[in-house]
DNA sequence: AGAATAGTGTCTCTCAGACATTATTTG
DNA sequence: CAAATAATGTCTGAGAGACACTATTCT
């Protein structure tokens, strides 16, 4: 029987420049990647994912989550390749230590031409961070530690793809209990806005109402 | 570097005699495991799963979902296994069709003594299972093709182990609009009911009222 | 003073959840 | 006709969604 080869991929999501991007690495011929690495012997997939990201995993500014594991035969032609996909969400202030090399970023509408399935994975990471959204708090790890509640709305605005109502929106974030307010405030043009941060404590996943209690 | 070895696990969920069961294969010493298959270089994922499984894969009878993919060094203590998971739930008309041989059913709350980290996997199966009925019509796949309203709700209440109303019940999973009745009835004790099947052309996954609109 | 952004409260309408009676069949 | 199960409708309370004005700072 012919060797199986196992390796990870992460899709890592940031917010840039008013946008949502991802951070990709250049293939061979003129195709980008999606960054990976070969699970070694000794190591756990979620250190080969920090492998393949080039960091130290800090989980307090990468949040990491395991998405799916593709492995039909064909989706790479040269080899049988199996890889377990993470997404990463990385928080505004990790993105200098993200290596300098020749990965970019790339909106995540402007996307480049893409190896293998890649696209549609990062198709279906896309998919899955909306949901993910729509259900959670989750946004918060795409920003600084501290921030305001319109940038945190701004973040979900841009993920989403729609307007949120400013009032609506603050009133559920906050009873949802998931940030607390600081004493601090960021001063800039207008009013200065007080800064929230994420709860540690709190219970990461806010349960929406089910469809058959 | 030593080999890391690939294998797929089917946690396969069946009702029966009025309680969920789990259907697992005998392991060494004495502990039982989750059905599972060394991943062949030709094959797909899912045929793997079907080869755990040791049946043709029934789209139709057996609703196959990726659960996790499980890798930490050290959970198998004799090699370096990563293990793709799914779980299967397993229509009662297709009950026949598995394998005899030392196979067996167990209730999910009197599970045997299980090998590796199984027991741990199997009840995150359930949890997942457990969700996925909470916010889809999911449950329908564990019954015959054409089933009872009253045996549908039974079916819900015996995986959430909770009581449901049966007004609400039936008002809500058939406005749903996954599943639509039959011209056929089921006679027996009582009131002869009504029969209803899966509507093959429905959205598999209602989406419930999401938090961040 | 004006521009810019932060911050706040109410009303309505939909839908989840609780609840009891009638209908149809079999023995 | 008694026993068993199927089938059906209404009311209430909570919360989602729409909506506009005041507050604070900077230049």
């Amino acid at each position: 029987m012919t060797e199986v080869y196992l390796n990870v991929h992460v899709v890592i999501f940031g917010l840039r420049e008013e946008s949502l991007q991802v951070f990709l690495a250049p293939g061979d011929s003129n195709a980008w990647e999606i960054p990976g690495a070969f699970v070694q012997a000794a190591e756990s997939l979620e250190e080969a994912a920090g492998r393949a990201i080039a960091v130290q995993l800090d989980r307090q500014h990468i949040y990491l989550e395991q998405l799916y594991t593709y492995g039909d035969p064909g989706r790479d032609p040269s080899k049988r390749l199996v890889s377990v996909v993470y997404f990463a969400l990385v928080s505004a202030a990790f993105h200098g230590n993200l290596p300098e090399g020749r990965m970019r970023w790339f909106p995540v509408d402007a996307l480049p031409s893409l190896a293998c399935d890649h696209a549609s994975i990062i198709a279906y990471a896309l998919r899955r961070l909306r949901y993910k959204l729509e259900y959670s708090a989750a946004g918060f790890q795409l920003l600084p530690d501290e921030f305001t509640l319109s940038e945190l709305q701004h973040t979900y605005e841009i993920i989403l793809g729609e307007k949120l109502d400013k009032r609506n929106f603050r009133r559920r974030i906050l009873q949802a209990g998931i940030i607390e307010a600081t004493p601090h405030r960021r001063s800039g043009e207008g009013r200065p806005a007080r800064l929230y941060r994420y709860r540690p404590d709190a219970v990461a996943e806010v349960k929406a109402r089910r469809l058959f209690p």
